[in-house]
DNA sequence: TTTCGTTGTAACCATTGACATTACAACTAA
DNA sequence: TTAGTTGTAATGTCAATGGTTACAACGAAA
């Protein structure tokens, strides 16, 4: 199990936004470009960004905004946007357990929180990362690469 | 994305030789027919456990034997051996981000430890978790149940 | 108003992985 | 030898991922 390359994408969709958006139009074209994809990738990915509210698109003319601060924008957030996890649990069962077996019938109860716990161990270190550090982290790199 | 009923399937497993293993002879079939699968899934969980080198599994004969104590064995240790990810990684990239971008070329570097981070947290709290959780937790739930 | 570049989305397609199922050889103990 | 079991190959179905083409809808600028 892997989590989608979606999501990546659209951390490096937030980079080019913040690092070339004051010069270029960023388009999904534009985008496309940098992350060797195809645009319609990028358009589906910005959709589930805009449904989320996390940015807004200018339709017709192109460009994309973010709704907040980049520090008010976490990881997390992007994950949730992203990732189409009904329910939002990230450990699947098996659907029918036996319930005439005695660990059939108690096995979500015995390891429902112990999974859970192990999710948001996972999703409250995602929170602790913002489009910010992303920001800074790639200032830093550019000016290394001189 | 979740990850796999495998792993918890394959706790079941283990819940099972533990709450059982004294009275029935666990076999495949024994198995199938708690989670509610076929055999044939479970056995392939088998090999994967076996050769991960926590349990052994008598040819022929039937029945699954730890190879170390309860408390020796950890949900990761579990995550480990079923989940097939190649080097590790818990995120996926786009293959190929274009090296003419300043951003394209700089993605791993700005990205990797972060999402390296979030992994381990969600890993460390795997570790915390043993077998033995299972056998007192299941032994909570039976009581209960009268 | 027309044109041009862009977004939104539908409609496909290929590949992969998860889970299931049947079949049968290999094995072990009784 | 027999009965029960494991190991594994071969298939099948289904869903998700990632890709691609095509085109309508839209907005700004000429």
């Amino acid at each position: 199990m892997q989590i989608s390359s979606r999501f990546t994408i659209a951390l490096h969709i937030f980079t080019c936004v913040d690092t070339f958006g004051d010069d270029h139009k960023v388009t999904s074209d534009f985008l496309a470009a940098s992350i060797n994809t195809n645009p319609v990738i990028i358009r589906k990915i910005l959709t589930q960004l805009k449904n989320a509210g996390l940015i807004t698109v200018a339709r017709g003319t192109g460009g994309i905004e973010l709704t907040r601060e980049l520090s008010e924008i976490s990881f997390y957030d992007v994950y949730e946007a992203i990732e189409p996890v009904e329910g939002g649990d990230l450990f699947r069962f098996h659907e029918a357990p036996n319930p005439a077996c005695p660990v059939g019938r108690n096995i979500h109860a015995l390891l429902d929180g112990k999974l859970n716990s192990i999710q948001d161990a996972m999703e409250n270190e995602m929170k602790k990362y913002t489009l910010m550090d992303l920001r800074t982290g790639m200032k830093e790199l550019l000016a290394e690469e001189v």
